[in-house]
DNA sequence: GGGTTGACCTGTG
DNA sequence: ACACAGGCCAACC
């Protein structure tokens, strides 16, 4: 099933570090599908366990209504786990999961 | 099966 | 930075 999968690669986001819902969706096999995983996350039920809060849009930024009471769980949670967030926003340069610049120019 | 909606992405102006 | 358009795909009515 796709959305284990998708669940499974959230899974994998290491601690510290972020990924995108592009990201997930190409490593899941869904190259254009990122739609696909913010539906599976929106589902994502407590039972899973899982850290969706690791999972932000390609703007580097919490995709859910700022103020929320979910978007302030989230940016708690990442900002515990050693993720600076400014104004909602996060350098995917430092944290992202696959960008961490030095894997990508030096071939991580 | 058709139409709408949504934790999205990319390009253009 | 903002608005718009086109393209994804799954879930729901």
């Amino acid at each position: 099933m796709t959305k284990a999968r998708i669940y499974a690669l959230v899974a994998q986001i290491p601690k510290g570090k972020v990924a995108t819902y592009g990201w997930i969706a190409e490593r899941a096999g869904l190259v254009r599908g990122a739609r696909q995983v913010g539906h599976a996350l929106s589902v994502l039920q407590p039972k899973h366990d899982l850290p969706w809060h690791r999972v932000i849009n390609a703007q580097g930024r919490v995709s859910l209504p700022a103020g929320s009471a979910a978007a302030k769980r989230q940016i708690r949670r990442l900002r515990r786990e050693g993720v600076a967030i400014k104004n909602n926003r996060i350098d995917l340069k430092r944290f992202g999961w696959r960008l961490s610049l030095d894997e990508f120019l030096w071939g991580g």
